[in-house]
DNA sequence: AGTTAATAGTACCAACTTGGTACTGATTAC
DNA sequence: GTAATCAGTACCAAGTTGGTACTATTAACT
Protein backbone atom coordinates (compact mmCIF):
# COMPACT_ATOMS: atom_id res chain seq x y z
CA UNK A 1 0.00 0.00 0.00
CA UNK A 2 1.21 3.52 -0.35
CA UNK A 3 2.06 4.41 2.91
CA UNK A 4 4.57 6.35 5.02
CA UNK A 5 6.66 4.67 6.99
CA UNK A 6 6.10 4.38 10.83
CA UNK A 7 9.41 6.54 11.25
CA UNK A 8 7.75 9.39 9.53
CA UNK A 9 4.65 9.11 11.23
CA UNK A 10 6.26 9.26 14.67
CA UNK A 11 8.42 12.37 12.74
CA UNK A 12 5.60 14.70 12.23
CA UNK A 13 4.31 13.71 15.94
CA UNK A 14 7.68 14.32 17.97
CA UNK A 15 7.75 17.63 15.65
CA UNK A 16 4.50 18.44 16.20
CA UNK A 17 4.80 17.95 20.19
CA UNK A 18 7.36 21.33 19.40
CA UNK A 19 5.08 23.13 17.23
CA UNK A 20 2.51 23.74 19.71
CA UNK A 21 4.42 25.28 22.00
CA UNK A 22 4.73 28.69 20.87
CA UNK A 23 7.89 29.51 22.68
CA UNK A 24 10.37 27.59 20.67
CA UNK A 25 10.48 25.61 23.44
CA UNK A 26 13.80 23.03 24.05
CA UNK A 27 13.17 18.88 24.49
CA UNK A 28 15.46 16.71 24.93
CA UNK A 29 14.68 12.93 23.81
CA UNK A 30 13.49 11.35 27.39
CA UNK A 31 11.20 14.35 27.43
CA UNK A 32 10.09 13.99 23.89
CA UNK A 33 9.67 9.95 24.18
CA UNK A 34 7.48 10.49 27.21
CA UNK A 35 4.90 13.08 25.86
CA UNK A 36 4.71 11.12 22.84
CA UNK A 37 4.33 7.89 24.42
CA UNK A 38 6.90 6.50 22.03
CA UNK A 39 9.99 4.05 23.17
CA UNK A 40 12.82 6.11 23.49
CA UNK A 41 15.63 4.46 21.58
CA UNK A 42 13.47 4.76 18.53
CA UNK A 43 12.52 8.47 19.15
CA UNK A 44 16.36 9.32 19.98
CA UNK A 45 16.93 8.25 16.56
CA UNK A 46 14.82 9.95 14.72
CA UNK A 47 15.75 13.01 16.04
CA UNK A 48 18.93 12.37 15.30
CA UNK A 49 17.80 12.12 11.13
CA UNK A 50 15.68 15.12 11.90
CA UNK A 51 18.65 17.18 12.68
CA UNK A 52 21.35 15.90 10.27
CA UNK A 53 18.53 16.72 7.66
CA UNK A 54 18.53 20.18 8.94
CA UNK A 55 14.71 20.09 10.59
CA UNK A 56 15.99 20.50 13.77
CA UNK A 57 18.93 22.16 16.07
CA UNK A 58 20.43 20.02 18.86
CA UNK A 59 22.36 21.23 22.17
CA UNK A 60 24.63 18.29 23.83
CA UNK A 61 25.55 17.82 27.28
CA UNK A 62 23.98 17.82 30.72
CA UNK A 63 20.38 19.54 30.04
CA UNK A 64 21.09 19.43 26.20
CA UNK A 65 17.59 18.56 23.65
CA UNK A 66 16.42 19.91 20.70
CA UNK A 67 14.58 22.51 19.03
CA UNK A 68 12.86 23.24 15.95
CA UNK A 69 15.45 24.90 13.37
CA UNK A 70 12.37 26.44 11.78
CA UNK A 71 9.41 28.54 13.04
CA UNK A 72 6.34 26.13 12.73
CA UNK A 73 4.55 27.45 9.77
CA UNK A 74 7.75 27.09 7.96
CA UNK A 75 8.07 23.09 8.02
CA UNK A 76 5.75 21.29 5.78
CA UNK A 77 4.94 17.31 5.96
CA UNK A 78 7.11 17.48 2.69
CA UNK A 79 9.72 18.23 4.27
CA UNK A 80 9.66 15.72 7.17
CA UNK A 81 8.98 12.84 4.81
CA UNK A 82 11.85 13.89 2.70
CA UNK A 83 13.96 13.94 5.72
CA UNK A 84 12.73 10.08 7.12
CA UNK A 85 11.80 8.82 4.00
CA UNK A 86 13.95 10.08 1.12
CA UNK A 87 13.19 11.81 -1.74
CA UNK A 88 9.38 11.71 -2.37
CA UNK A 89 8.94 9.42 -5.48
CA UNK A 90 5.47 7.45 -5.42
CA UNK A 91 7.46 5.48 -8.55
CA UNK A 92 10.38 4.02 -9.11
CA UNK A 93 10.92 6.05 -12.41
CA UNK A 94 10.72 9.55 -10.95
CA UNK A 95 13.34 9.06 -8.21
CA UNK A 96 15.84 6.48 -10.16
CA UNK A 97 15.76 7.68 -13.49
CA UNK A 98 17.71 4.65 -15.78
CA UNK A 99 16.79 1.98 -13.88
CA UNK A 100 13.41 1.23 -15.74
CA UNK A 101 13.68 -0.82 -18.94
CA UNK A 102 10.26 0.68 -19.90
CA UNK A 103 12.18 3.45 -19.49
CA UNK A 104 12.67 4.80 -22.94
CA UNK A 105 8.97 3.93 -24.51
CA UNK A 106 6.55 3.93 -21.16
CA UNK A 107 3.26 5.61 -22.17
CA UNK A 108 2.85 6.96 -18.68
CA UNK A 109 6.11 8.07 -17.69
CA UNK A 110 5.89 11.86 -17.87
CA UNK A 111 2.45 11.61 -16.31
CA UNK A 112 3.79 10.19 -13.25
CA UNK A 113 6.47 12.89 -12.57
CA UNK A 114 2.88 15.31 -12.69
CA UNK A 115 1.16 13.52 -10.60
CA UNK A 116 3.80 12.70 -8.30
CA UNK A 117 4.91 16.62 -8.12
CA UNK A 118 1.08 17.43 -7.46
CA UNK A 119 0.64 15.13 -4.45
CA UNK A 120 4.39 16.46 -3.20
CA UNK A 121 3.00 19.95 -3.50
CA UNK A 122 -0.41 18.82 -1.65
CA UNK A 123 1.85 17.94 1.03
CA UNK A 124 4.17 20.94 1.01
CA UNK A 125 1.28 22.65 1.72
CA UNK A 126 0.48 21.59 4.92
CA UNK A 127 2.88 22.96 7.90
CA UNK A 128 3.46 21.72 11.08
CA UNK A 129 1.48 24.54 12.08
CA UNK A 130 -1.17 23.26 10.83
CA UNK A 131 -0.69 20.54 11.96
CA UNK A 132 -1.50 21.43 15.93
CA UNK A 133 -4.82 21.97 15.30
CA UNK A 134 -7.94 21.03 12.90
CA UNK A 135 -7.23 21.27 9.14
CA UNK A 136 -10.26 22.78 7.41
CA UNK A 137 -11.85 20.69 4.96
CA UNK A 138 -11.00 22.93 1.41
CA UNK A 139 -7.65 21.80 1.87
CA UNK A 140 -7.02 21.48 -1.66
CA UNK A 141 -9.53 22.35 -4.04
CA UNK A 142 -10.56 19.35 -6.33
CA UNK A 143 -12.08 19.74 -9.49
CA UNK A 144 -14.40 16.92 -8.98
CA UNK A 145 -15.06 15.12 -12.59
CA UNK A 146 -14.47 11.11 -11.42
CA UNK A 147 -17.71 9.77 -10.33
CA UNK A 148 -16.40 6.83 -8.93
CA UNK A 149 -18.02 5.55 -5.45
CA UNK A 150 -15.03 7.12 -2.92
CA UNK A 151 -13.25 3.90 -1.90
CA UNK A 152 -10.66 5.27 0.56
CA UNK A 153 -10.38 3.83 3.92
CA UNK B 1 9.78 6.08 1.08
CA UNK B 2 5.87 6.89 -0.01
CA UNK B 3 5.77 4.50 -3.09
CA UNK B 4 3.31 1.90 -4.84
CA UNK B 5 4.18 -1.11 -5.37
CA UNK B 6 5.51 -1.87 -8.19
CA UNK B 7 3.33 -4.56 -9.17
CA UNK B 8 0.57 -1.31 -9.10
CA UNK B 9 3.09 0.61 -11.09
CA UNK B 10 2.66 -2.14 -13.67
CA UNK B 11 -1.04 -2.80 -13.49
CA UNK B 12 -1.73 0.84 -14.51
CA UNK B 13 1.15 -0.23 -17.67
CA UNK B 14 -0.76 -3.05 -18.28
CA UNK B 15 -4.45 -1.13 -18.17
CA UNK B 16 -3.52 1.51 -20.05
CA UNK B 17 -2.29 -1.13 -23.19
CA UNK B 18 -6.26 -1.71 -23.28
CA UNK B 19 -7.07 2.13 -22.51
CA UNK B 20 -5.30 3.08 -25.82
CA UNK B 21 -7.55 1.08 -28.06
CA UNK B 22 -10.91 2.85 -28.49
CA UNK B 23 -12.41 -1.17 -29.41
CA UNK B 24 -12.09 -2.37 -26.11
CA UNK B 25 -10.08 -5.49 -27.65
CA UNK B 26 -9.19 -8.57 -26.09
CA UNK B 27 -5.68 -9.59 -25.08
CA UNK B 28 -4.23 -12.29 -23.45
CA UNK B 29 -1.41 -12.44 -20.89
CA UNK B 30 1.02 -13.68 -23.09
CA UNK B 31 0.25 -10.45 -25.84
CA UNK B 32 0.37 -8.37 -22.76
CA UNK B 33 3.32 -9.38 -21.39
CA UNK B 34 4.87 -8.60 -24.80
CA UNK B 35 3.49 -5.22 -25.62
CA UNK B 36 4.91 -3.95 -22.07
CA UNK B 37 8.15 -5.76 -22.07
CA UNK B 38 7.39 -7.44 -18.57
CA UNK B 39 7.91 -11.40 -17.92
CA UNK B 40 4.50 -13.18 -18.08
CA UNK B 41 4.47 -14.75 -14.92
CA UNK B 42 4.01 -11.19 -13.14
CA UNK B 43 1.76 -10.21 -15.67
CA UNK B 44 -0.21 -13.16 -15.17
CA UNK B 45 -0.11 -12.62 -11.67
CA UNK B 46 -1.28 -8.95 -11.68
CA UNK B 47 -4.63 -9.46 -14.06
CA UNK B 48 -5.93 -12.15 -12.07
CA UNK B 49 -6.13 -10.02 -9.13
CA UNK B 50 -7.22 -6.88 -11.63
CA UNK B 51 -10.01 -9.52 -12.53
CA UNK B 52 -11.24 -10.35 -9.19
CA UNK B 53 -11.08 -6.82 -8.54
CA UNK B 54 -13.29 -6.05 -11.00
CA UNK B 55 -11.39 -4.11 -13.36
CA UNK B 56 -10.83 -6.10 -15.91
CA UNK B 57 -13.05 -9.47 -17.46
CA UNK B 58 -11.60 -13.00 -18.28
CA UNK B 59 -12.37 -15.00 -20.47
CA UNK B 60 -11.20 -18.54 -20.64
CA UNK B 61 -10.29 -21.03 -22.97
CA UNK B 62 -8.43 -21.08 -26.25
CA UNK B 63 -8.55 -17.49 -27.87
CA UNK B 64 -9.55 -16.05 -24.36
CA UNK B 65 -7.94 -12.94 -22.92
CA UNK B 66 -8.90 -9.66 -20.57
CA UNK B 67 -10.20 -6.59 -21.32
CA UNK B 68 -11.60 -3.56 -19.68
CA UNK B 69 -14.57 -3.87 -17.10
CA UNK B 70 -15.42 -0.65 -17.38
CA UNK B 71 -14.78 2.28 -20.05
CA UNK B 72 -11.07 3.85 -19.70
CA UNK B 73 -12.48 6.85 -18.49
CA UNK B 74 -14.29 5.34 -15.67
CA UNK B 75 -11.04 3.65 -14.17
CA UNK B 76 -9.00 5.52 -12.18
CA UNK B 77 -5.37 5.32 -10.72
CA UNK B 78 -7.15 5.18 -7.24
CA UNK B 79 -9.08 2.18 -8.42
CA UNK B 80 -6.16 0.27 -9.67
CA UNK B 81 -4.21 1.34 -6.36
CA UNK B 82 -7.08 0.14 -4.80
CA UNK B 83 -7.14 -3.47 -6.38
CA UNK B 84 -3.86 -4.31 -6.35
CA UNK B 85 -2.03 -2.19 -3.40
CA UNK B 86 -5.26 -2.82 -0.73
CA UNK B 87 -6.89 0.37 0.84
CA UNK B 88 -5.38 3.53 0.18
CA UNK B 89 -4.46 4.72 3.94
CA UNK B 90 -0.68 6.53 4.11
CA UNK B 91 -0.44 6.07 7.88
CA UNK B 92 -1.73 3.02 9.97
CA UNK B 93 -3.99 4.79 11.81
CA UNK B 94 -6.38 5.28 8.64
CA UNK B 95 -6.96 1.66 7.51
CA UNK B 96 -6.37 0.35 11.31
CA UNK B 97 -8.19 2.30 13.18
CA UNK B 98 -7.58 0.69 17.23
CA UNK B 99 -4.07 -0.83 16.23
CA UNK B 100 -2.30 2.50 17.75
CA UNK B 101 -1.83 3.15 21.00
CA UNK B 102 -1.75 6.99 20.68
CA UNK B 103 -5.02 7.05 19.12
CA UNK B 104 -7.36 8.32 22.03
CA UNK B 105 -4.78 11.19 22.47
CA UNK B 106 -3.28 11.55 18.63
CA UNK B 107 -3.33 15.19 17.95
CA UNK B 108 -3.32 14.81 14.48
CA UNK B 109 -5.18 12.19 13.78
CA UNK B 110 -7.85 13.64 12.15
CA UNK B 111 -5.51 15.45 10.00
CA UNK B 112 -4.35 12.61 8.83
CA UNK B 113 -7.69 11.27 7.68
CA UNK B 114 -8.16 14.60 5.87
CA UNK B 115 -4.56 14.17 4.05
CA UNK B 116 -5.56 11.18 3.15
CA UNK B 117 -8.73 12.04 1.95
CA UNK B 118 -7.18 14.81 -0.41
CA UNK B 119 -4.72 12.57 -1.85
CA UNK B 120 -6.90 9.85 -2.64
CA UNK B 121 -9.16 12.22 -4.37
CA UNK B 122 -6.21 13.38 -6.32
CA UNK B 123 -5.50 10.03 -7.89
CA UNK B 124 -9.61 9.42 -8.02
CA UNK B 125 -9.51 12.41 -10.45
CA UNK B 126 -7.31 10.51 -13.17
CA UNK B 127 -8.12 8.16 -15.44
CA UNK B 128 -6.88 5.40 -17.47
CA UNK B 129 -7.93 7.55 -20.32
CA UNK B 130 -5.65 10.39 -18.92
CA UNK B 131 -2.60 8.28 -19.12
CA UNK B 132 -2.88 7.44 -22.29
CA UNK B 133 -1.97 10.86 -22.96
CA UNK B 134 0.10 13.57 -21.13
CA UNK B 135 -2.01 15.31 -18.79
CA UNK B 136 -1.91 18.73 -18.87
CA UNK B 137 -0.10 20.61 -15.92
CA UNK B 138 -3.21 22.65 -14.23
CA UNK B 139 -4.15 18.83 -12.69
CA UNK B 140 -5.20 19.98 -9.42
CA UNK B 141 -5.50 23.54 -8.55
CA UNK B 142 -3.23 24.21 -5.33
CA UNK B 143 -3.61 27.07 -2.72
CA UNK B 144 0.05 28.11 -3.21
CA UNK B 145 0.81 29.07 0.45
CA UNK B 146 3.97 27.25 1.26
CA UNK B 147 7.32 29.29 0.75
CA UNK B 148 9.41 26.71 0.67
CA UNK B 149 11.87 25.36 -1.79
CA UNK B 150 10.25 22.09 -4.36
CA UNK B 151 12.28 19.32 -2.91
CA UNK B 152 10.66 16.70 -4.86
CA UNK B 153 12.75 14.25 -6.94
C1' DA C 1 -13.96 -36.69 -28.35
C1' DG C 2 -9.42 -34.95 -28.18
C1' DT C 3 -6.06 -31.41 -28.38
C1' DT C 4 -4.55 -27.01 -27.56
C1' DA C 5 -4.63 -22.45 -25.64
C1' DA C 6 -5.83 -19.89 -22.23
C1' DT C 7 -7.18 -18.30 -17.27
C1' DA C 8 -7.74 -19.57 -11.84
C1' DG C 9 -5.74 -20.58 -7.77
C1' DT C 10 -2.31 -21.59 -4.60
C1' DA C 11 1.96 -22.26 -2.75
C1' DC C 12 6.54 -21.06 -2.43
C1' DC C 13 11.09 -18.64 -1.98
C1' DA C 14 14.86 -15.28 -2.00
C1' DA C 15 15.85 -10.63 -1.26
C1' DC C 16 14.93 -6.41 0.47
C1' DT C 17 12.96 -3.16 3.85
C1' DT C 18 11.56 -1.81 8.28
C1' DG C 19 10.91 -1.33 13.18
C1' DG C 20 13.40 -1.59 16.97
C1' DT C 21 17.62 -2.25 20.14
C1' DA C 22 22.41 -1.92 21.85
C1' DC C 23 26.72 -0.01 22.42
C1' DT C 24 30.51 3.25 22.23
C1' DG C 25 32.11 7.91 21.86
C1' DA C 26 31.80 13.02 22.15
C1' DT C 27 30.11 17.18 24.37
C1' DT C 28 28.43 20.29 27.90
C1' DA C 29 26.24 22.05 32.48
C1' DC C 30 26.93 22.16 37.09
C1' DG D 1 34.96 15.49 37.45
C1' DT D 2 30.64 13.65 37.12
C1' DA D 3 26.31 13.12 35.27
C1' DA D 4 23.30 14.05 31.51
C1' DT D 5 22.69 14.29 26.90
C1' DC D 6 23.39 13.90 21.85
C1' DA D 7 26.15 11.39 17.68
C1' DG D 8 27.14 7.51 15.17
C1' DT D 9 27.16 2.94 13.94
C1' DA D 10 26.18 -1.64 13.96
C1' DC D 11 23.02 -5.15 14.47
C1' DC D 12 18.89 -8.25 14.32
C1' DA D 13 14.23 -10.21 13.89
C1' DA D 14 10.13 -9.86 11.39
C1' DG D 15 7.43 -8.54 7.79
C1' DT D 16 6.76 -7.32 2.91
C1' DT D 17 7.57 -7.72 -1.90
C1' DG D 18 8.97 -9.22 -6.42
C1' DG D 19 9.02 -13.08 -8.82
C1' DT D 20 8.43 -18.20 -10.06
C1' DA D 21 6.30 -22.87 -10.36
C1' DC D 22 2.74 -26.03 -10.52
C1' DT D 23 -1.85 -27.92 -10.90
C1' DA D 24 -6.69 -27.50 -12.10
C1' DT D 25 -10.27 -25.66 -14.94
C1' DT D 26 -12.41 -23.77 -19.01
C1' DA D 27 -13.36 -23.08 -23.89
C1' DA D 28 -12.35 -23.06 -29.02
C1' DC D 29 -11.27 -25.66 -32.82
C1' DT D 30 -10.81 -29.75 -35.62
Amino acid sequence: MIRMSKQTDYGILLLTEFAADPGGLTLSARELSERAALPLPMVSKILKVLTREGLLLSHRGARGGYRLARRPNQITVADVIGALDGPFAMTECVDAPGDCRQESTCPVRTNWHLINHTVYKALDNITLWDMTRPLSPPLIPLTGRSANPLKVA
